[in-house]
DNA sequence: AATGAATGAGCTTTCATTCAT
DNA sequence: TATGAATGAAAGCTCATTCAT
């Protein structure tokens, strides 16, 4: 699927990019606070050190702007998962670094991950295709992980299990970041990592017997 | 945490109850088709059959509107996993019983589901906290149903591994409604039910062992 | 051809009637000074005496305003016209006097005329054609008049030499509205319409021959 | 009155001049089709080939561009007009010629003078005057024509017949153009120009006797 | 208790004009 | 002389809320 062109007046690329930067730094930062519907085009004008005479020279209407930012989200997170899979080797070991390093991403990000999240609905029909494929991208990063593991022989699983898991593990990332409000009370992120990981690989049947054999401790 | 009133102008409860039944009812299908923001109070008003003075005769704000919409769909649910859970047995297999009866709840109230997470943050600082608490029940009942099998000596968890555990399953069952468009295709409900509560037992490792062993068929 | 509905969300029938006047009224002394472009709602609404929000009770773009404005001018037109023909005789002095009659209504309603012909222009694809019919309607009016005249033989013209006459008279009608810098300077209405039948019925040569046998003086 | 001039920042008079006339070629077409108003100034400056920029190093506003437009338009018509008047006989035939050439540059132009008429209002306080002056000029263009008639003895008006006259034939030449959508599909140019002259000379009365002696054929 | 006309603050978007390069 | 990015006043329009009936 291209990319969704935003039109801008302005000719000249670099320019173009630069002040959409800024843009999409004012708009995360009003958006996490009050939500897209409630941040006004002049807001964001100001937010970015423009005029909105000028915010209007580089995108043609507010949802540009939504869609501006979902997009450069989605970038940053896949990038940093995409550096993270290319040394992709199949053992349980990369796949599990592959997972804890996906948490410590959305944790990194989770203000923007939410701010995505809720305000994604608000964009028109065109856009929102592009950004549920988004969405089926960093599911198949996973899924090309899982692969490997199967592929190398490490795990004996049915494509419609891998699938299932992949999104499993992507919501259980995303978790953190919605339930903030009582999970990172009760956990440090490297707990979570860790507890989650435990659950994922050996269920509750395994962490409860481990723990019962004292190989888990409290 | 006492439950939030929505004032009205009108005295008597039983009118007050009917009118605010018609008007939760328009509200939820009008917030599913365009969002929150996007409906107007006209057409809520529309919508349950009466006329704007009307609606602000059982509501103050446009946002009530939402609470009494969030709150509706939350007692729908608590009211029905409450009913399973009242016949609290403490065994693996009782446990089971609730996440599946879960996960067809989801299904069934899949639009108002995504109504509540889309729209929630919307609310004001007033009504946040008191719909927080919702869903901080929700996850208690699951907490309350592995305790139960934990005093059972059916399981063995730490408090810390039961906490994340509720949230896990409540998580995992929301999964089934935000990712519908690729979830749904590749399963049915049952399905669906059957895979997580494999995974939630046995883990990737317990899975993938019983698949090699033949135990579970491709 | 059905009369173009403006809509209106107010529902009282005789109140739209009332606003919409109040509307028409203000909105043509502020075409008349400053044009259909110029003028902007707020002022509109004020001048008809109400808020803003209010005259977007009864309209649904500021176009609609243009539209009920030439709708209302052409109706009331059309009106003093149609009261001077309904006694039609077919004879020459008949003709004489509806035309004469004629000029006296664009003289009263010299403004609005302006106006009309100078914003139609403004009004969009819809509305358009509606507005050129009332023009052809009024071409009609002449046109009955004349033919009347012919079939009662007091006149011997074409179909084509009655259609072009009609367009004509109602033509040098306007010509005392839009010229009314040079000729309203020269003559009075009277003499207008004295001499401007004296060209239509006799011709130049007509006149020019009266005056050289002193059948008309300087 | 001298010619209202409008300031340009660029000094050389050729280069000034050029560039008004790509300006006015621009804007004369995007004035036909959508008028001053909807008509922006980058859109002329584009249409002229030019940047904004540019565009105002050679105006101060955007009705200065109107201005030339409309002024740039008279002076077509003049030209064209005081060409054929220049060989000035005072003969009927000559008159006849006159008019005759008068319909046909309307004619060949008249998309330029649906623009100058429904554009002109728009004109400021400033730039009316010399635009009226110019419709006076055209006014007595006819009106000479007409007195080296009179004084020729090829004719017997007064001069307020001759004034009203050369009025009436400005404006039936304009009304070839304004009820183009009536006129020109019932009419050819020519035939036009023959039954305007036919009623201008003999009047109603004598187009009616004529045809009754056959004179004129249906 | 029910109605719906009235209100106006506030929103998004446009566009004539300027000015540093 | 030419450019086009920047500006912000001002426009059209919406809609939550009120209140007289």
């Amino acid at each position: 699927m291209k990319k969704r062109e935003v039109q801008a007046s302005v000719k000249d690329e670099r320019l173009v990019q630069r002040r959409r930067d800024q843009m999409i730094k004012g708009a995360v930062s009003l958006f996490k606070e009050k939500g897209f519907h409630r941040t006004t085009t002049r807001e964001i004008a100001k937010a970015a050190g423009f005029s909105i005479g000028t915010l209007y020279e580089y995108i043609r209407t507010k949802e540009d702007v939504l869609y501006l930012v979902c997009d450069s989200i989605y970038d940053h997170v896949s990038e940093r998962l995409q550096e993270d899979l290319e040394h992709k080797q199949g053992t349980l070991e990369s796949l599990k670094h592959g997972i804890a390093n996906y948490f410590r991403v959305i944790d990194e990000m989770q203000e923007e991950i939410l701010v995505m999240y809720q305000e994604t609905k608000s964009l028109n029909k065109e856009a929102l295709p592009y950004v549920l494929k988004k969405e089926i991208e960093m599911a198949d990063m996973f899924e090309k992980l899982i692969t490997l593991c199967v592929e190398n022989g490490e795990l004996n699983l049915t494509e419609k299990q891998i699938k299932i898991l992949s999104h499993t593990i992507i919501v259980e990332g995303q978790m953190w970041s919605f339930r903030r409000w009582t999970l990172q009370k009760l956990f440090t992120l490297e707990e979570y990592i860790e507890m989650q990981t435990e659950y994922l690989f050996s269920g509750i049947n395994g962490v409860s017997l481990a723990l019962q054999k004292g190989i888990i401790t409290k």
